[in-house]
DNA sequence: GATGGACTGACTGACTGTCAGTCAATTTAT
DNA sequence: ATAAATTGACTGACAGTCAGTCAGTCCATC
C-alpha cells in the first residue's frame, strides 16, 4: 500500500478517533486491532508503534474524557459570577450535556457491550473531578450556603450517589418513570448531603428553567 | 486420560471453584480456559459443556458471591431482636468481613488484576440488596430513627457513596491515614442521608464496640 | 435374577479461526 | 547519513467447535 507519513500527533489523533468510533460501535472486545488499522488506513505494525497495546489505545481514549470533563468542571469552579448551589447545578448540566457526536456520552456507556469503557470511566473520573467539585462545597460552605464538616467525603458520596441513582434508572425498563420525583429524591439528598435548606435546590432550578 | 463421570451439579461445582481460585490468583484475561480444564483434570470439551463461554462462568461465579450476599442481607433485615440502625451497621459489618477463603473479597477486588470481576460484582449487586435495604429504611423511618421520603433512593445513595469512598480510599497511598475520621464522615453522611439524629450511628458504634 | 442390547448424556481432545502483538525490512524527512 | 515513520507477513496463544467415545441406566427376555 501507498506509504503517507504524518505527523505523529495527527496520526496518533486519527487512530485514537477511530478506535473510539468502533469501540462505541461494537464493543472494546468485538473490535479488532486489524478492524481499526483497516479503517484508518495504516498497518497492524504502525498501530503498536503508537500504542504499546489494545488496553493502552483505551486508556488514551478514556484520558480525553477526563481531559474534556476536568477542563469544563475547572472552567465552572473558576467562575465569578454565580454561587456554589448555581456552579454544582451548572456542573451536573455539564455532565449530563457532554456528548460524543450525536449520541449522548451516558447512554453509549450503559449499552452492555460498554462496560469496560463505563468501569475504566467510572474509576478514573473521582480523581479528577474531586479536587474543583470539593473546592464548590467549600465554597458553598464559606458563603454559609452548606454546612459540612466533610467537604471531600461530601463531594465523594454526591459522585457515588450520582453513579448509582444512573446505573439503577439505565437497568430498570420503566426509565421513562416520573423524573420529576426522581429529580427531587436527587435534590432532596444532594442537599441533606450538604446540609443545605431543603428545597434550595430544586428553587434554583425552577428559576433557571424560567429564565430559559 | 480415564474417563471420570460424576454428578453434573459437583463437576460444575468443582469448574467453577478452581476458575474463581485461577481468576483471583492470576485476573481473568490472564487465566486461560485451558489452564482450568488442566487443573480440574477435564477435557476443553467438558468445560463448554457446562459453560456457553468464558465470560458464562464469570458470571456464575459473581451470582455465586450474590447469592451469598442476598441471603447474608435478608437474614440481617428478618432479625426482630435488634433495631434498624443496628441492621445498617450489621449489614456494613457482613459486607466488609465477607471473604474467600483466608482474604477479604473487598481486598481481593481492589487488586488491579481483578477490575474485571469487580466491574461486574458492583453491576449487579445493587439490584439485589437494594430491596432488603430499604426495607431497613421503612422500618426505621416507622420506629421514628430515620426520617426520609424517598426509602429506595436513600439506600442507593449509601450504596453508591460506599462504593465510591472504599474506591478512593484504595487509590489513596495513604490508606491506613485516619480510619477514626473516615468513619465519623461515612456516619455522619449516613445519618444525613437516612435524617438520622446526629451521632446515633457513632453513638451505637461505641455502644456495640464496649460490649466486646 | 442374570444377560444383553438400546439409549442417554457426560466427556474427550484434536482441530479451527481469530486475534494481539512482533520484527526485519523499507521508505521518507532532515 | 541518520533517524523517524511505516509496512505487512508472521507467530504464538487462545476461545470455541465437533465428531466421536464411553460409563451408567433402563428394561425386555430367558
Amino acid at each position: 500500500m501507498a506509504r503517507i507519513v504524518k505527523d505523529p500527533e495527527i496520526r496518533r489523533t486519527e487512530i485514537i478517533d477511530i478506535a473510539e468510533e468502533l469501540f462505541l460501535k461494537s464493543g472494546y472486545n468485538e473490535t479488532a486491532v486489524s478492524d481499526i488499522v483497516k479503517r484508518v488506513g495504516v498497518s497492524q505494525g504502525t498501530f503498536y508503534y503508537y500504542f504499546k497495546s489494545k488496553e493502552d489505545i483505551l486508556n488514551a481514549i478514556i484520558e480525553r474524557y477526563i481531559y474534556d470533563i476536568k477542563m469544563g468542571v475547572k472552567a465552572i469552579a473558576a467562575k465569578d459570577d454565580i454561587n456554589a448551589i448555581e456552579k454544582i447545578m451548572a456542573f451536573f448540566d455539564f455532565l449530563n450535556n457532554m456528548d460524543q457526536g450525536k449520541e449522548k456520552l451516558i447512554d453509549y456507556f450503559h449499552e452492555d457491550q460498554n462496560v469496560h469503557l463505563h468501569a475504566r470511566f467510572e474509576k478514573n473520573v473521582p480523581s479528577n473531578i474531586i479536587p474543583p467539585f470539593c473546592q464548590m462545597i467549600e465554597e458553598g460552605v464559606q458563603e454559609d450556603l452548606f454546612d459540612t464538616k466533610y467537604p471531600e467525603m461530601a463531594a465523594l458520596s454526591i459522585i457515588g450517589t450520582t453513579f448509582a441513582i444512573s446505573h439503577w434508572m439505565y437497568d430498570k425498563e420503566d426509565r421513562a418513570g416520573s423524573t420529576k420525583k426522581i429529580m427531587s429524591a436527587i435534590f432532596d439528598l444532594i442537599e441533606r448531603i450538604l446540609g443545605a435548606e431543603p428545597g434550595i435546590f430544586m428553587e434554583y432550578a425552577m428559576k433557571t428553567e424560567g429564565a430559559k
